[in-house]
RNA sequence: GGCGGGAUAGCUCAGUUGGCUAGAGCACACGGUUCAUACCCGUGGUGUCAAGGGUUCAAAUCCCUUUCCCGCUACCA
């Protein structure tokens, strides 16, 4: 027997905080519909997806709506897989990181790093630059400060675990020049290399004491492994990897030596860089094969501007699929997201795909073969041999097809494969336009001409359906169960007339898809909008009033420290924006009777104009320093909320330009 | 600020190593057809190929300058 070619596909694992709305879902879709690719080209084929189900933010969420976060992520994972399924998606493996091998297995890689001395635990003390946030290792240091912004680093409270890149990162600048098909598509390679790999890595913190809901690092209590090492483990601890060589077997198959290395890593192009630098750099340093290929798909938008789910216009797959049914958004979200640049989604959007693509194109000439056939031809097209010289070019066509969608899916190019499959049913549509059935059969001497030309079309419907299961696998079912026909290997398309002469069509076509009113569709969709926003609006309301917000404690001062820094009121007396910055403004700030130019980085919460007239407080007394060339000689306070919102501190009552602030 | 990618028909985009009247899909208009889900087929563009300059027999395609967009990243006192 023929050895198969395996080919190992997983996607990112969702993040259980949220119900996943139609971008993620996009990412399940995609990776379904190259893997059923694969199996058709007679790949042995494993996919894996999955939820990640750890860390703070989980924690925090779960602890507001009052419940266990193992309740919390079970309810969250469940609904994702629920959806991955009514989508269709066909995954061998469905993890969760909260499974108890995969946490076992993410202790025994934490501690073989740990005991090999490519994970270090490391201390804030000296090292924590608390303007920069950043950690950095003492060697890092520059005579003890900052190496970014050159000032005294502080003692910080909190140890941490971390993992040592820069001993690998002349490996993996070298793999990826050696490998050119690594990081996909190509342009984001550059990014990597430019900004982090060339410039020097820093040591990554892999471990946290700040939170609990994690797998706990289990020879230092109080640590929990971080998102990293958690998450991207999963690529190999759902094939059974076991640091000390005893893989899990599942059916007495060591599914890690079969399937290891991954063929492909399908996830969106915000984690490329986790994807393909930290992962790289774990796996290495567990002595571990690449992942041969690592895909940073974009993403689909909605053009309607800002979604949010106050306003209730997030767009779910299961809302989607009940308008539309699961093979018309597959359809879609594959169609319409381009290799490179992110896809737009829209409710009337997918309505006039669905209209123009698969009801007309399609499904209106399933619908006019097969009710040819039954009316000419009582159902039975047979392959007559009445040929002509208009055949041809549909012959031609459809024979070629496979190659030209295998060449497209080779290259991840999706969308363009599917394109591929419809011109079939283009030119089908042309070939009943050039014969004239209807003609045809008025004329009892042209009957075994007809019978050819359905047989033909028949024939090529059935190539085509074959070639569209990979993207709609029930549409694939219905055409040909109508036909009464077989699925076609790629070989056999290859081969024009293999659908067996002589069968009986069904008698009843069935619409395949409805056309679609855009107007009734819109009114639908408002429909469920404004279900969502009663929904989240009561929602919102609570928790604007119960938000709360907890930071990090930095270590205590004294009076003395405190005193050093020097606060008045001041008032902007002018602002301009600071050209070539995205960020920042610069005002002239009134302090008493002296005029100082402070450079904020807030033009995206107040315009130029705005900030003019304002008394806001000043620490007036900082060191000046340069911000994009410009000096600024103090510090706008400003009150931050945990997504980076800002707002000035102004004074209460009226108070003199200068007042001190004590 | 650094690095990278863009700017082509109303919309979404193709245009390979420079080569003959610059293309596709959608939308729109008109014509044809009637087997079919008011469907299908055909026809229809004076687009300064962002602007300016250069190289060349020849540039959407190569080089320089400018403007505007986008991505990553840094800064954001």
């Amino acid at each position: 027997m023929k050895e198969k070619k395996k080919f190992y596909l997983t996607t990112a694992i969702a993040y259980t905080s949220g119900k996943p709305h139609i971008g993620n879902t996009y990412e399940a879709v995609l990776a379904d519909s190259i893997v059923r690719f694969k199996r058709q080209q007679g790949y042995d084929v494993r996919f894996q997806t999955g939820t990640d189900e750890h860390g703070q933010k989980i924690e925090i969420k779960s602890a507001e709506a009052g419940v266990d976060p193992k309740k919390f992520v079970d309810d969250i994972s469940g609904e994702i897989k629920s959806i991955w399924d009514l989508m269709n998606t066909s995954y061998d493996k469905f993890i969760r990181t909260t499974d108890k091998y995969h946490e076992k297995q993410v202790q025994k890689i934490f501690k073989k790093l740990y005991k090999q001395g490519d994970i270090y635990k490391g201390f804030y003390e000296g090292m924590y630059c608390t303007p920069c946030e950043s950690f950095f290792t003492s060697s890092q240091l520059v005579d003890g400060k900052c190496p970014d912004c050159g000032r005294e680093c502080q003692p910080a409270k909190e140890e941490a675990y971390f993992l040592k890149l820069s001993k690998y990162t002349d490996k993996l600048i070298k793999h990826i020049k050696t490998h050119p098909e690594f990081i996909q598509p190509e342009s984001r390679k550059n990014e990597m290399m430019n900004n982090f790999l060339l410039p020097g890595l820093q040591d990554l913190c892999v471990s946290r004491t700040s939170f609990k809901w994690g797998i706990p690092v289990d020879f230092d209590e109080g640590h929990v492994v971080y998102v990293w090492i958690d998450a991207l483990s999963n690529y190999i601890t759902g094939l059974g990897y076991d640091t000390d060589g005893n893989n899990a077997l599942e059916n007495g198959e060591d599914l890690f030596e079969k399937y290891w290395p991954a063929d492909l890593h399908l996830i969106g192009k915000d984690i490329l860089r986790f994807h393909t630098i930290y992962w790289p750099i774990m796996l290495m340093a567990l002595d571990l094969p690449l992942p041969k290929q690592i895909f940073g798909h974009p993403w689909l938008l909605q053009n309607d501007g800002k979604m949010s789910k106050s306003k209730g216009n997030v767009i779910y797959a299961d809302d989607l699929v009940k308008i539309f049914g699961v093979d018309a958004v597959r359809y879609f979200v594959l169609h319409e997201m381009p290799f490179e640049n992110d896809g737009v989604i829209s409710w009337d959007l997918i309505a006039e795909r669905v209209n123009s693509d698969l009801a007309n194109t399609l499904g209106n000439l399933v619908n006019r073969t097969i009710s040819m056939t039954n009316k000419y031809l009582d159902g039975v097209a047979e392959n007559k041999g009445v040929i002509e010289p208009v055949d041809e070019e549909l012959k031609t066509l459809v024979t070629a097809a496979p190659e030209k969608v295998i060449t497209k899916m080779d290259a991840l190019r999706v969308s363009d494969a599917i394109s591929e499959v419809l011109a079939i049913f283009k030119r089908c549509n042309k070939y009943i336009d050039e014969t004239e059935p209807w003609v045809l059969g008025k004329d009892e001497s042209k009957k075994d001409r007809l019978s050819t030309v359905l047989y033909n079309l028949i024939e090529s419907i059935v190539s085509g359906a074959s070639l569209l299961e990979a993207f709609m696998p029930e549409t694939t079912e219905k055409i040909l169960t109508q036909l009464n026909a077989q699925k076609k290997s790629f070989d056999d398309i290859k081969t024009f007339g293999t659908y067996m002469s002589g069968t009986k069509v069904t008698d009843k076509p069935e619409i395949l898809f409805m056309r679609q009113d855009i107007k009734d569709v819109i009114a639908k969709a408002e429909e469920i909008t404004a279900v969502q926003s009663v929904e989240n609006s009561t929602e919102d309301t609570v928790k604007e009033y119960e938000e709360v917000m907890d930071i990090e404690p930095k270590a205590e001062i004294t009076f003395e420290d405190f005193e050093k820094m020097q606060f008045q009121i001041g008032e902007i007396i002018a602002c301009e924006e600071v050209k070539k910055s995205r960020k920042l403004l610069c005002s002239k700030v009134k302090i008493g009777s002296e005029v100082k130019q402070i450079v904020s980085g807030i033009k995206q919460y107040y315009t130029a104009e705005e900030m003019v007239g304002k008394k806001v407080m000043v620490l007036v007394n900082l060191k000046p320093a340069k911000l994009a060339g410009v000096l600024s000689e103090g510090m706008l306070l400003c009150a931050e909320d945990n997504k980076g919102g800002l707002a000035l501190m102004t004074p209460e009552k009226s108070m003199p330009s200068g007042a001190v602030v004590c």
